[in-house]
RNA sequence: GGCGGCAUAGCCAAGUGGUAAGGCACGGGCCUGCAAAGCCUUGAUCCCCGGUUCGAAUCCGGGUGCCGCCUCCA
């Protein structure tokens, strides 16, 4: 396994730091709102990778933070009338389901901000025990990156050269313009009782505390969302650094942005493309294909083209299943799909190359149906094909004669299968004006038929 | 201003020193009552200029263009 270490700025041989054992954390989401498409890019790119050392057998610990304090939380909270928790709730509830429809795997550890308090106090006095940290008269503890001789080694940019933007809050509070929250004071009703007093945790203090609390010491991957890298992670890195003398983690991995139509996404701009939105028109996995498409480092830009382009894709390996029907799968996929998947997936995630891979696996598998349609043999070696990419790359899950009645109506769909009789009673009486006009009406209700040797089957277009 | 990314056929997208994967769209063919699906098939010399090399999309230098981080953000 080959990973691009976003600090080296390199791909890297991977080696575990135990054994076969690998332990990998992500940011996760602040629950505030929705989760939109760049949240499940990022979902999607670490699941992949846990997946990739599944696969070979490699022991996964895989944790993925919630962050359920925060401003955002906090104003939502006040601006709605209701409790943080009731807020945060909502929202991480609304992450869960959007990222299930996904196929990505729950993490094993998600620990939660408002759970993790204690964790955070204990480093946070550390740090000031070390005077690392230092309390200003309003009650807000910064982290004193002068104290830190490494600090800059993450993002690896000269702060005194950079551009410092005018911050208009309490920045005259702090030593350093570098200098970050580790606690904020209460400035109202919403706060954490602790030590320091009442107030709430800064952001970047969450992984830090999180990591040292679940796995005691280096983590092997850490991951996150290019944003992070500065200076999220920077700080990150600092705080865990200079509060306990080993480092956070050994790699680091960034996925790339999404765009809307070359647009960046974000919030401030507006357009914001919710996955949960996306879900009313598209299967999930056809989302996560689609994610797929790309290297998990390159930018993504959104388009509903592309999309499409990509949901075709994904039904022919949908088609395929069809076609090999109840066939149960061999022990092993074949040999040399499976090998080459893997090489493809261990060199950084190129998931494009295996995305290649398996349009030829497919084509292939189509090519001794239509040889022999009744070769056991090579079907059950697809259907072993498939389940591997099912469980590689989280794809081809679904019943096939679902996955293409996504979001029809059971009483559309019970319509749909009576004109077909009626079809096949003209068929059989040779009418055939009669049975191309009910496919036109059926055409024109959104369904495309394709008749098969074992009888007429359907699809929704498009 | 500092740091970084990207530029490959109509579109999406791999490849990063040996003469351009894959997909979508398009055209042609096979199959089909007709279709759909499936299979086969046509198409790019890789932003520009210069250099290194027997050989470069791939390395180096110089341009041009687009984008991002430095402020909450995946």
């Amino acid at each position: 396994m080959h990973i691009y270490d976003s600090v080296a700025k390199r791909k890297l041989p991977f080696t575990p730091l135990h054994g076969r054992d690998v332990t990998i954390y992500v940011c996760g989401p602040t629950v505030y709102d929705d989760a939109h498409l760049g949240h499940a890019r990022s979902a999607v790119a670490f699941d992949i990778l846990r997946r990739t050392f599944e696969m070979q057998h490699y022991n996964v610990t895989f944790a993925k933070n919630v962050t359920d304090i925060d401003d955002k939380i906090i104003n939502k909270a006040i601006e709605q009338k209701r409790s943080i928790s009731d807020v945060a709730g909502e929202y991480l509830q609304s992450y869960e389901r959007d990222m299930a429809a996904l196929n990505v795997k729950s993490a094993d550890i998600s620990p939660k901000a408002t759970q993790s308090l204690e964790a955070m106090t204990q480093m946070i006095q550390t740090l000031l025990d070390k005077e690392c940290a230092y309390q200003t008269p309003n009650g807000d503890i910064y982290f004193d990156t002068s104290k830190d001789d490494d600090y800059g080694c993450i993002a690896q940019r000269n702060e005194d050269e950079t551009q410092t933007k005018q911050r208009v809050e309490s920045s005259d509070e702090k030593r350093n313009v570098k200098d970050f929250a580790l606690w904020k004071a209460s400035q109202g009703e919403f706060s954490l009782s602790s030590p320091f007093g009442t107030g709430r945790p800064g952001w970047h203090l969450e992984c830090s505390a999180m990591i040292e609390k679940h796995f005691q010491g280096t983590i092997d991957i850490h991951g996150g969302g290019a944003d992070l890298l500065f200076p999220h992670h920077e700080n990150e890195a600092a705080q865990t650094r200079c509060a306990t003398g080993h480092k956070i983690a050994n790699y680091w991995m960034h996925n790339g942005f999404v765009r809307i139509n070359g647009e960046k996404m974000s919030k401030s701009l507006g357009n914001s493309f919710f996955i949960k939105d996306a879900l009313q028109n598209y299967h999930g996995e056809v989302l996560r294909f689609y994610l797929l498409s790309s290297h998990y480092r390159q930018d993504f830009n959104f388009s509903e083209e592309d999309l499409l382009a990509s949901k075709k894709r994904l039904d022919k390996l949908y088609r395929l299943k069809k076609r090999l029907g109840e066939t149960a799968a061999a022990k092993k996929p074949e040999a040399q799909f499976a090998k080459g998947m893997l090489e493809a997936m261990n060199d950084d995630l190129n998931t494009s190359k295996a995305l290649a891979l398996l349009d030829e696996m497919v084509a292939q598998g189509n090519e001794a149906l239509d040889l022999d349609p009744k070769d056991k043999g090579s079907k059950k070696l697809f259907a072993a094909n498939l389940d591997f990419v099912g469980k590689l790359l989280g794809v081809g899950l679904e019943d096939p004669f679902r996955y293409f009645q996504f979001g029809l109506d059971p009483r559309f769909i019970e319509q749909i299968e009576a004109l077909i009789a009626k079809r096949a009673e003209a068929k059989k009486a040779k009418d055939f004006a009669a049975a191309d006009a009910i496919r036109d009406e059926i055409a024109a209700m959104g369904i495309t038929l394709m008749d098969t040797p074992n009888g007429t089957v359907w699809e929704k277009s498009g």
